[in-house]
DNA sequence: GTCTATAAGACGATAGAC
DNA sequence: GTCTATCGTCTTATAGAC
Protein backbone atom coordinates (compact mmCIF):
# COMPACT_ATOMS: atom_id res chain seq x y z
CA UNK A 1 0.00 0.00 0.00
CA UNK A 2 1.16 3.17 -0.84
CA UNK A 3 2.77 5.58 1.99
CA UNK A 4 0.18 8.28 2.63
CA UNK A 5 1.53 11.77 2.99
CA UNK A 6 -1.19 12.56 5.23
CA UNK A 7 1.29 11.46 8.66
CA UNK A 8 3.71 14.52 6.74
CA UNK A 9 1.08 17.13 6.93
CA UNK A 10 0.52 16.34 10.78
CA UNK A 11 4.06 16.80 11.71
CA UNK A 12 4.35 19.73 9.74
CA UNK A 13 1.34 21.36 11.26
CA UNK A 14 2.64 20.89 14.22
CA UNK A 15 5.75 21.86 13.41
CA UNK A 16 4.27 24.88 11.93
CA UNK A 17 2.31 26.14 15.54
CA UNK A 18 5.74 25.49 17.35
CA UNK A 19 7.68 27.59 15.53
CA UNK A 20 5.30 30.73 15.38
CA UNK A 21 4.89 30.54 18.94
CA UNK A 22 8.34 31.08 19.14
CA UNK A 23 8.74 33.72 16.83
CA UNK A 24 5.52 35.52 17.96
CA UNK A 25 6.85 35.42 21.33
CA UNK A 26 9.94 36.81 20.97
CA UNK A 27 9.09 39.29 17.90
CA UNK A 28 5.33 40.38 18.26
CA UNK A 29 2.97 38.88 16.07
CA UNK A 30 3.03 42.18 13.59
CA UNK A 31 6.61 41.55 13.12
CA UNK A 32 6.43 38.14 12.40
CA UNK A 33 6.51 37.73 8.05
CA UNK A 34 4.94 34.26 6.46
CA UNK A 35 8.38 33.30 5.45
CA UNK A 36 9.65 34.10 8.53
CA UNK A 37 7.86 30.90 9.88
CA UNK A 38 8.17 29.04 6.71
CA UNK A 39 12.23 29.09 6.67
CA UNK A 40 11.75 27.80 10.60
CA UNK A 41 10.06 25.01 9.10
CA UNK A 42 12.44 24.09 6.44
CA UNK A 43 8.99 25.40 4.18
CA UNK A 44 8.60 27.45 1.29
CA UNK A 45 6.31 30.21 2.43
CA UNK A 46 3.06 29.22 0.29
CA UNK A 47 3.20 25.55 1.73
CA UNK A 48 1.80 27.21 5.05
CA UNK A 49 -1.38 27.80 3.35
CA UNK A 50 -2.29 24.18 3.16
CA UNK A 51 -2.53 24.02 6.46
CA UNK A 52 -3.53 27.93 7.99
CA UNK A 53 -6.06 29.86 5.22
CA UNK A 54 -4.16 33.24 6.91
CA UNK A 55 -1.59 34.31 8.98
CA UNK A 56 -4.63 35.41 11.42
CA UNK A 57 -5.73 31.81 11.52
CA UNK A 58 -1.98 30.89 13.26
CA UNK A 59 -2.58 33.02 15.91
CA UNK A 60 -6.06 32.23 17.07
CA UNK A 61 -4.91 28.07 16.44
CA UNK A 62 -2.06 28.97 19.02
CA UNK A 63 -4.42 31.47 21.40
CA UNK A 64 -7.18 28.82 21.52
CA UNK A 65 -4.76 25.60 22.11
CA UNK A 66 -3.36 27.35 24.81
CA UNK A 67 -6.51 28.73 26.72
CA UNK A 68 -8.23 25.21 26.05
CA UNK A 69 -4.88 23.45 27.49
CA UNK A 70 -4.95 25.63 30.36
CA UNK A 71 -8.23 25.30 31.46
CA UNK A 72 -7.96 20.83 30.38
CA UNK A 73 -5.02 21.21 33.00
CA UNK A 74 -6.57 23.29 35.60
CA UNK A 75 -9.62 20.77 35.14
CA UNK A 76 -7.16 17.58 35.88
CA UNK A 77 -6.38 18.78 38.92
CA UNK A 78 -8.29 17.23 42.08
CA UNK A 79 -11.26 19.19 43.68
CA UNK A 80 -10.20 20.86 46.90
CA UNK A 81 -13.55 21.79 48.85
CA UNK A 82 -11.52 23.76 51.87
CA UNK A 83 -11.01 27.23 50.57
CA UNK A 84 -7.72 27.68 52.16
CA UNK A 85 -6.48 24.63 50.27
CA UNK A 86 -8.55 25.52 46.63
CA UNK A 87 -6.44 28.70 46.72
CA UNK A 88 -3.30 26.87 47.34
CA UNK A 89 -3.26 24.46 44.98
CA UNK A 90 -4.86 26.94 42.68
CA UNK A 91 -1.87 29.19 43.29
CA UNK A 92 0.59 26.46 42.43
CA UNK A 93 -0.97 25.03 39.57
CA UNK A 94 -1.00 28.41 37.90
CA UNK A 95 3.22 29.43 38.74
CA UNK A 96 3.91 25.55 37.47
CA UNK A 97 1.82 26.12 34.56
CA UNK A 98 3.14 29.61 33.68
CA UNK A 99 6.77 28.59 34.51
CA UNK A 100 6.49 25.88 32.07
CA UNK A 101 4.99 26.98 29.03
CA UNK A 102 6.17 31.05 28.79
CA UNK A 103 6.38 31.18 24.95
CA UNK A 104 2.33 30.60 25.38
CA UNK A 105 1.67 32.63 28.31
CA UNK A 106 3.10 35.49 26.91
CA UNK A 107 1.46 35.29 23.40
CA UNK A 108 -2.00 34.36 24.80
CA UNK A 109 -1.98 37.51 26.70
CA UNK A 110 0.38 40.48 24.77
CA UNK A 111 -1.46 39.58 20.62
CA UNK A 112 -5.00 39.85 22.29
CA UNK A 113 -5.22 43.13 20.05
CA UNK A 114 -4.24 41.64 17.31
CA UNK A 115 -6.84 38.76 16.98
CA UNK A 116 -10.05 39.93 14.78
CA UNK A 117 -13.52 40.16 16.73
CA UNK A 118 -14.60 37.18 16.31
CA UNK A 119 -11.95 35.25 17.56
CA UNK A 120 -10.77 37.94 20.15
CA UNK A 121 -14.45 37.46 21.72
CA UNK A 122 -13.87 33.42 21.65
CA UNK A 123 -10.60 33.84 23.09
CA UNK A 124 -11.50 36.24 26.10
CA UNK A 125 -14.32 33.68 26.73
CA UNK A 126 -11.81 31.09 27.83
CA UNK A 127 -10.12 33.72 29.73
CA UNK A 128 -13.10 34.75 31.84
CA UNK A 129 -13.05 31.11 32.08
CA UNK A 130 -10.16 30.66 34.15
CA UNK A 131 -10.79 33.89 36.11
CA UNK A 132 -14.03 32.69 37.25
CA UNK A 133 -12.14 30.24 38.74
CA UNK A 134 -9.82 31.77 41.15
CA UNK A 135 -13.30 34.05 42.03
CA UNK A 136 -15.09 31.39 42.81
CA UNK A 137 -12.60 30.09 44.83
CA UNK A 138 -12.39 33.47 46.99
CA UNK A 139 -16.03 34.15 47.06
CA UNK A 140 -16.33 31.16 49.13
CA UNK A 141 -13.14 31.54 51.06
CA UNK A 142 -14.79 34.93 51.82
CA UNK A 143 -18.25 33.40 52.32
CA UNK A 144 -17.04 30.85 54.69
CA UNK A 145 -15.02 33.66 56.60
CA UNK A 146 -11.50 31.87 56.02
CA UNK A 147 -10.61 35.41 53.80
CA UNK A 148 -10.16 38.53 54.72
CA UNK A 149 -10.99 40.47 51.43
CA UNK A 150 -11.88 44.14 50.48
CA UNK A 151 -13.39 43.36 46.97
CA UNK A 152 -13.33 39.77 45.41
CA UNK A 153 -13.09 41.06 41.51
CA UNK A 154 -10.34 43.10 42.39
CA UNK A 155 -8.64 40.53 44.27
CA UNK A 156 -9.27 38.39 41.90
CA UNK A 157 -7.41 39.94 39.29
CA UNK A 158 -5.03 41.48 41.66
CA UNK A 159 -3.41 37.67 42.30
CA UNK A 160 -3.53 36.78 38.32
CA UNK A 161 -1.62 39.41 37.85
CA UNK A 162 0.63 39.01 40.59
CA UNK A 163 1.32 35.82 39.62
CA UNK A 164 1.38 35.80 35.83
CA UNK A 165 4.58 38.79 36.61
CA UNK A 166 6.26 35.74 36.95
CA UNK A 167 7.13 34.96 33.77
CA UNK A 168 8.78 38.42 33.25
CA UNK A 169 11.46 37.34 35.73
CA UNK A 170 12.01 34.36 36.23
CA UNK A 171 14.43 32.38 34.16
CA UNK A 172 15.91 28.90 34.33
CA UNK A 173 19.09 28.29 36.30
CA UNK A 174 18.58 31.42 38.63
CA UNK A 175 19.13 32.11 42.17
CA UNK A 176 15.71 30.16 43.29
CA UNK A 177 14.14 26.96 42.24
CA UNK A 178 10.77 26.24 40.41
CA UNK A 179 9.61 24.74 43.96
CA UNK A 180 11.17 27.67 46.18
CA UNK A 181 9.67 30.09 44.11
CA UNK A 182 6.27 28.22 43.70
CA UNK A 183 6.68 28.26 48.09
CA UNK A 184 7.03 32.05 47.72
CA UNK A 185 4.12 32.78 45.76
CA UNK A 186 1.52 30.71 47.44
CA UNK A 187 2.90 32.58 50.95
CA UNK A 188 2.05 35.91 48.61
CA UNK A 189 -1.30 35.00 47.42
CA UNK A 190 -2.25 33.52 50.83
CA UNK A 191 -1.04 36.81 52.53
CA UNK A 192 -3.14 38.79 49.75
CA UNK A 193 -6.23 37.03 51.62
CA UNK A 194 -5.68 37.99 55.10
CA UNK A 195 -4.18 34.46 56.25
CA UNK A 196 -1.26 34.01 58.04
CA UNK A 197 0.86 31.91 55.57
CA UNK A 198 3.37 29.56 56.78
CA UNK A 199 7.15 30.59 57.84
CA UNK A 200 8.89 29.61 54.74
CA UNK A 201 12.32 28.67 56.51
CA UNK A 202 11.43 25.45 57.78
CA UNK A 203 9.81 23.89 54.50
CA UNK A 204 13.28 25.00 52.42
CA UNK A 205 14.97 22.64 54.89
CA UNK A 206 13.26 20.24 53.10
CA UNK A 207 13.87 21.14 49.42
CA UNK A 208 17.20 22.12 49.62
CA UNK B 1 9.50 90.33 12.29
CA UNK B 2 8.68 87.24 9.78
CA UNK B 3 7.17 84.69 12.64
CA UNK B 4 9.58 81.86 12.62
CA UNK B 5 7.53 78.31 11.25
CA UNK B 6 9.69 77.13 14.46
CA UNK B 7 6.71 77.09 16.86
CA UNK B 8 4.45 75.33 14.65
CA UNK B 9 7.44 72.27 14.18
CA UNK B 10 7.46 71.84 18.24
CA UNK B 11 3.49 71.89 17.90
CA UNK B 12 3.51 69.12 15.23
CA UNK B 13 6.23 67.09 17.28
CA UNK B 14 3.95 66.83 20.35
CA UNK B 15 1.41 65.98 17.87
CA UNK B 16 3.24 62.87 16.40
CA UNK B 17 4.17 61.51 19.87
CA UNK B 18 0.83 61.93 21.08
CA UNK B 19 -0.99 60.08 18.21
CA UNK B 20 1.95 57.90 17.72
CA UNK B 21 1.71 56.83 21.18
CA UNK B 22 -2.74 56.35 21.30
CA UNK B 23 -1.78 54.12 17.43
CA UNK B 24 1.64 52.41 18.95
CA UNK B 25 -0.80 51.21 22.32
CA UNK B 26 -4.06 50.46 20.24
CA UNK B 27 -2.25 48.30 17.97
CA UNK B 28 1.11 47.85 18.67
CA UNK B 29 4.27 49.37 17.60
CA UNK B 30 4.68 46.65 14.46
CA UNK B 31 0.98 46.66 13.30
CA UNK B 32 1.06 50.89 12.68
CA UNK B 33 2.60 52.38 9.36
CA UNK B 34 4.28 55.71 9.28
CA UNK B 35 1.68 56.58 7.19
CA UNK B 36 -0.85 55.96 9.86
CA UNK B 37 0.47 57.97 12.00
CA UNK B 38 0.97 60.93 9.48
CA UNK B 39 -2.45 60.84 9.13
CA UNK B 40 -3.96 60.96 12.30
CA UNK B 41 -1.63 64.40 12.40
CA UNK B 42 -2.78 65.67 9.01
CA UNK B 43 -0.03 65.66 7.59
CA UNK B 44 1.90 63.78 5.13
CA UNK B 45 4.02 60.77 5.87
CA UNK B 46 7.32 62.05 4.42
CA UNK B 47 6.88 65.52 6.91
CA UNK B 48 7.10 62.93 9.75
CA UNK B 49 11.14 63.28 9.04
CA UNK B 50 11.62 66.41 9.90
CA UNK B 51 11.23 65.62 13.39
CA UNK B 52 12.24 61.66 14.05
CA UNK B 53 14.97 60.23 11.89
CA UNK B 54 13.11 56.66 11.45
CA UNK B 55 9.96 54.89 13.12
CA UNK B 56 12.19 53.49 15.54
CA UNK B 57 13.20 56.58 17.23
CA UNK B 58 9.37 57.35 17.48
CA UNK B 59 9.00 54.19 20.11
CA UNK B 60 12.41 55.51 21.58
CA UNK B 61 11.24 58.57 22.06
CA UNK B 62 7.87 57.72 23.53
CA UNK B 63 9.36 54.98 26.24
CA UNK B 64 12.12 57.35 27.38
CA UNK B 65 10.09 60.42 28.02
CA UNK B 66 7.58 58.12 29.80
CA UNK B 67 9.90 56.30 31.87
CA UNK B 68 11.85 59.70 32.56
CA UNK B 69 8.58 61.24 33.90
CA UNK B 70 7.39 58.38 35.83
CA UNK B 71 10.75 58.51 37.55
CA UNK B 72 10.58 62.42 37.74
CA UNK B 73 7.00 61.80 39.13
CA UNK B 74 8.24 59.75 42.12
CA UNK B 75 10.71 61.92 42.86
CA UNK B 76 8.92 64.64 43.62
CA UNK B 77 7.01 62.74 45.78
CA UNK B 78 7.23 63.58 49.66
CA UNK B 79 10.08 61.31 51.28
CA UNK B 80 8.55 58.72 53.97
CA UNK B 81 10.74 57.77 56.60
CA UNK B 82 8.38 54.74 57.76
CA UNK B 83 9.04 51.77 55.64
CA UNK B 84 5.26 51.20 56.45
CA UNK B 85 4.24 54.93 55.30
CA UNK B 86 6.61 54.98 52.57
CA UNK B 87 4.81 51.41 51.13
CA UNK B 88 1.56 52.82 51.28
CA UNK B 89 2.85 56.27 49.41
CA UNK B 90 4.14 54.10 47.26
CA UNK B 91 0.98 52.33 45.83
CA UNK B 92 -0.99 55.29 46.04
CA UNK B 93 1.46 56.25 43.93
CA UNK B 94 1.75 53.90 41.02
CA UNK B 95 -1.45 53.29 41.33
CA UNK B 96 -2.39 56.66 40.64
CA UNK B 97 0.22 57.18 38.13
CA UNK B 98 -0.92 54.30 36.12
CA UNK B 99 -4.41 55.02 36.08
CA UNK B 100 -3.82 58.07 34.94
CA UNK B 101 -1.61 57.20 31.65
CA UNK B 102 -2.52 54.18 30.50
CA UNK B 103 -1.73 54.23 27.24
CA UNK B 104 2.85 55.28 28.36
CA UNK B 105 2.28 51.95 30.56
CA UNK B 106 1.04 49.80 28.40
CA UNK B 107 3.49 50.83 25.26
CA UNK B 108 6.60 50.94 27.71
CA UNK B 109 6.13 47.23 28.73
CA UNK B 110 5.03 45.57 25.64
CA UNK B 111 6.63 47.56 23.32
CA UNK B 112 10.52 46.64 24.91
CA UNK B 113 11.27 43.63 22.37
CA UNK B 114 10.38 46.12 19.61
CA UNK B 115 13.77 48.47 20.77
CA UNK B 116 16.78 47.90 19.53
CA UNK B 117 19.64 46.84 21.77
CA UNK B 118 21.07 50.39 23.00
CA UNK B 119 17.48 51.97 23.29
CA UNK B 120 16.43 48.44 24.79
CA UNK B 121 19.28 48.55 27.39
CA UNK B 122 19.10 52.27 28.30
CA UNK B 123 15.43 51.72 28.94
CA UNK B 124 15.78 48.89 30.65
CA UNK B 125 17.86 50.77 32.92
CA UNK B 126 15.12 53.48 33.68
CA UNK B 127 12.98 50.71 34.82
CA UNK B 128 15.19 49.20 37.00
CA UNK B 129 15.48 52.20 39.39
CA UNK B 130 12.11 52.51 39.34
CA UNK B 131 12.08 48.76 40.87
CA UNK B 132 14.86 49.26 42.85
CA UNK B 133 12.78 52.33 44.92
CA UNK B 134 10.51 49.44 45.82
CA UNK B 135 13.23 46.80 46.82
CA UNK B 136 14.44 49.52 49.19
CA UNK B 137 11.34 49.91 50.56
CA UNK B 138 11.12 46.26 51.29
CA UNK B 139 14.70 45.85 52.47
CA UNK B 140 14.48 49.06 54.89
CA UNK B 141 11.05 47.35 56.68
CA UNK B 142 12.32 43.92 56.69
CA UNK B 143 15.11 45.22 58.41
CA UNK B 144 13.36 47.25 60.89
CA UNK B 145 11.22 44.02 61.60
CA UNK B 146 8.00 46.19 59.98
CA UNK B 147 7.22 43.45 56.86
CA UNK B 148 7.06 39.75 57.08
CA UNK B 149 8.85 39.11 53.44
CA UNK B 150 9.95 35.73 52.55
CA UNK B 151 12.12 36.91 49.55
CA UNK B 152 12.48 41.03 48.99
CA UNK B 153 13.58 40.53 44.79
CA UNK B 154 10.88 38.62 43.93
CA UNK B 155 8.30 40.22 46.59
CA UNK B 156 9.56 43.80 44.52
CA UNK B 157 8.56 41.63 41.26
CA UNK B 158 5.06 40.25 42.26
CA UNK B 159 4.09 43.87 44.08
CA UNK B 160 4.82 45.53 40.80
CA UNK B 161 3.31 43.08 38.65
CA UNK B 162 -0.17 42.80 40.94
CA UNK B 163 -0.31 46.62 40.61
CA UNK B 164 0.40 47.26 37.15
CA UNK B 165 -2.30 44.98 36.18
CA UNK B 166 -4.97 47.43 37.11
CA UNK B 167 -4.41 48.57 33.55
CA UNK B 168 -5.73 45.27 31.99
CA UNK B 169 -9.17 45.70 33.97
CA UNK B 170 -9.84 48.88 35.11
CA UNK B 171 -11.85 51.51 32.76
CA UNK B 172 -13.39 55.27 33.88
CA UNK B 173 -17.35 54.87 34.49
CA UNK B 174 -17.02 51.16 36.24
CA UNK B 175 -18.25 49.94 39.53
CA UNK B 176 -15.34 51.28 41.59
CA UNK B 177 -13.80 54.98 41.76
CA UNK B 178 -10.59 55.78 41.22
CA UNK B 179 -10.03 56.25 45.26
CA UNK B 180 -11.42 53.11 45.72
CA UNK B 181 -9.27 51.30 43.60
CA UNK B 182 -6.48 52.97 45.36
CA UNK B 183 -7.66 52.33 48.84
CA UNK B 184 -8.23 48.62 47.71
CA UNK B 185 -4.97 48.32 46.45
CA UNK B 186 -2.63 49.81 49.41
CA UNK B 187 -4.57 47.13 51.18
CA UNK B 188 -3.28 44.28 49.45
CA UNK B 189 0.24 45.80 49.05
CA UNK B 190 0.04 45.81 52.90
CA UNK B 191 -1.39 42.57 52.95
CA UNK B 192 1.54 40.79 50.84
CA UNK B 193 4.51 42.22 53.28
CA UNK B 194 2.17 40.87 56.50
CA UNK B 195 0.43 43.85 57.58
CA UNK B 196 -2.90 43.94 59.10
CA UNK B 197 -4.66 46.19 56.72
CA UNK B 198 -7.26 48.52 58.14
CA UNK B 199 -10.64 47.44 57.27
CA UNK B 200 -11.90 49.37 54.16
CA UNK B 201 -15.27 50.18 55.00
CA UNK B 202 -15.13 53.10 57.73
CA UNK B 203 -12.30 54.75 55.19
CA UNK B 204 -14.65 55.11 52.65
CA UNK B 205 -17.41 56.42 54.49
CA UNK B 206 -15.11 59.41 54.56
CA UNK B 207 -14.89 59.74 50.33
CA UNK B 208 -18.45 58.01 49.12
C1' DG C 1 8.04 72.74 7.19
C1' DT C 2 5.25 70.37 4.19
C1' DC C 3 4.30 68.65 -0.09
C1' DT C 4 4.47 65.06 -4.17
C1' DA C 5 6.79 61.45 -6.20
C1' DT C 6 9.41 57.57 -5.98
C1' DA C 7 12.97 54.24 -4.80
C1' DA C 8 13.72 49.51 -3.23
C1' DG C 9 11.95 45.95 -1.17
C1' DA C 10 8.79 43.06 2.00
C1' DC C 11 4.21 41.72 2.78
C1' DG C 12 0.04 38.20 2.61
C1' DA C 13 -1.90 35.30 -0.39
C1' DT C 14 -2.64 32.60 -4.90
C1' DA C 15 -1.79 29.62 -9.20
C1' DG C 16 -0.13 25.91 -11.30
C1' DA C 17 3.79 22.50 -12.07
C1' DC C 18 5.34 18.27 -10.11
C1' DG D 1 2.31 18.29 0.07
C1' DT D 2 5.71 21.18 -1.51
C1' DC D 3 7.72 23.77 -4.90
C1' DT D 4 8.53 28.18 -7.89
C1' DA D 5 6.75 32.22 -9.62
C1' DT D 6 3.96 35.92 -9.23
C1' DC D 7 0.08 39.40 -8.20
C1' DG D 8 -1.16 43.51 -6.03
C1' DT D 9 -0.41 46.10 -2.21
C1' DC D 10 1.93 47.98 1.47
C1' DT D 11 6.20 49.28 3.81
C1' DT D 12 10.22 52.61 5.47
C1' DA D 13 12.73 56.09 3.94
C1' DT D 14 14.58 59.64 0.57
C1' DA D 15 14.77 63.56 -3.04
C1' DG D 16 13.60 67.69 -4.59
C1' DA D 17 9.86 71.33 -5.60
C1' DC D 18 7.71 75.06 -3.17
Amino acid sequence: MARTTGSIGKETEKRVLKEALTLFAHHGYAAVSMRQIAGKCGIQAGALYNYFPTKQSILHGLMKVHMLDLLAALDAQPLQHNPVMALEAFARFHIRYHIDKPEGVFVAYMELRNLEPEPYSEVMKLRQKYERFLRGILRDGQAKGDFKIDDVPVTTMAIISMMTGVNTWFRYGGRLSVEEIEKIYVNLVLSVVGLEPESLAPRLEGIV
